[in-house]
DNA sequence: TTTAAAATGATAGTAACACTATTATGTTTG
DNA sequence: CAAACATAATAGTGTTACTATCATTTTAAA
């Protein structure tokens, strides 16, 4: 298990922030009411100094921490990420069956989170709404490929390539496996999007999503007679 | 035929524009031009200055057609949509074998466009990589409610809807035939985004995407024995 | 053909945004 | 007690996303 946890790396790329919001008490509050801000008034219309308002702090200081809003919420994604990929690690580590193994790590991606366990200050259900509505624009940007190159989004790859493996560990000759992980992760954040805002083209709730998502993996790896 | 097609409203919502681009000269190279600037530049660097400068206009000028760039966005976007339903109608309308129906509307929404017809001033090629980039920055904002109230997302929502029919007519009692149609036309801008920028996550390229989702959709509607 | 009205262009202005720089103040640590 | 460091306050820059006004050109109607 140590073994396990320590393999994880669960911290969020080095040249995302300037200074670790995590060593100090004014970066804790940064990062907890960013994600209260941005929830509340829209990605596109948060700023630096409506967030030092809000914290009763200076935009300046916030500078500090982070180059600009939009590597912060390359840093509040990827600490949703990291957090997810840790709960798959974690819940199917243990796990021998490759259907079970499957099952459980679709339920994790593609679940509506519904409580905060409250052991920091990020609020998880807050940032799962983030994540629904604002993680798209991370990168659909002209900037993508050099923010890849520089790390910015290893641990959403990784987890897609987590359940790749699992997907090829049913079905080797599976094909499309990595299309197919990236389809169940990103179509998981598209159905709670539709959910909320277009709900004539989606059958998902917060309930049956995972089934959807389930049915259309397994069926898709399934061995053809 | 005629029938057919003048029930196609392949026009765009009215209250997109303040006056319609494709009623004067202005219009058209303000179309032509925005489509090409964004793909250069990306829509978050576009701007109308910059497009005034681009076709020997005025900044001022611009605003008499649109009265922002997200509303151009929105604008240009549902005139894809248009183009890709009208295909959709037309190549699909005389084919009465509902498999194969399906297959061609799964070809049609997944395929990249490689050639523009050049029968207008809008380049579908280039129109196609905008909306891979840049289409859900035109509904993850925090107004889509009052947006799809207007009718902004109307053409959208009725190719999905159409597919969602096609599905439901090889298979009435599949229960996800929404949610699977949407998968199918985001999730292939998706794996085409991340042909371009992400590959190590998916399988895709120009010309296997199309069978991807083939096979995801008929799997996944397939009658369980 | 004149005349008016509609379309376009030029210029200016505003509030907000996304920062950078500088200087001041408070707080911790050696 | 001093140096070092973190934070705060203030100001400033260039750009964005517009709005408003007025001048000029084009077009269409009398």
């Amino acid at each position: 298990m140590i073994n396990l946890l320590s393999n994880l790396k669960i911290s969020v790329p080095d040249k995302i922030y300037i200074k670790d919001p995590e060593s100090s008490d004014l970066g804790k509050r940064i990062i907890e009411h960013s994600i209260t801000l941005i929830d509340e008034i829209g990605f596109d219309s948060f700023t630096f100094k409506k967030l030092g308002v809000k914290i009763g702090s200076n935009e300046s200081s916030i500078y500090r921490y982070f180059e600009s809003k939009h590597k912060l919420l390359l840093y509040l994604t990827s600490r949703y990420w990291a957090w997810i990929e840790y709960q798959l690690v974690f819940a199917t580590h243990s796990i021998q069956d490759v259907n079970e193994k499957l099952e459980k790590s679709i339920e994790i991606v593609t679940r509506k989170i519904k409580k905060d366990r409250n052991f920091t200050h990020i609020n998880e259900v807050t940032l799962n709404r983030i994540v629904i509505n604002e993680y798209s624009k991370s990168y659909l940007t002209k900037e993508v490929h050099i923010e890849n190159e520089d790390g910015y989004f290893v641990i959403y790859k990784r987890l897609v390539t987590r359940i790749k493996v699992m997907l090829l560990n049913i079905n080797t000759d599976y094909k499309y496996a990595s299309s197919l992980a990236s389809t169940i992760v990103e179509g998981a954040l598209h159905q709670h999007f539709l959910h909320s805002h277009f709900k004539s083209i989606t059958d998902c709730n917060d309930t049956n999503i995972t089934e959807f998502f389930k049915s259309l993996a397994f069926n898709a790896i399934a061995k053809q007679q």
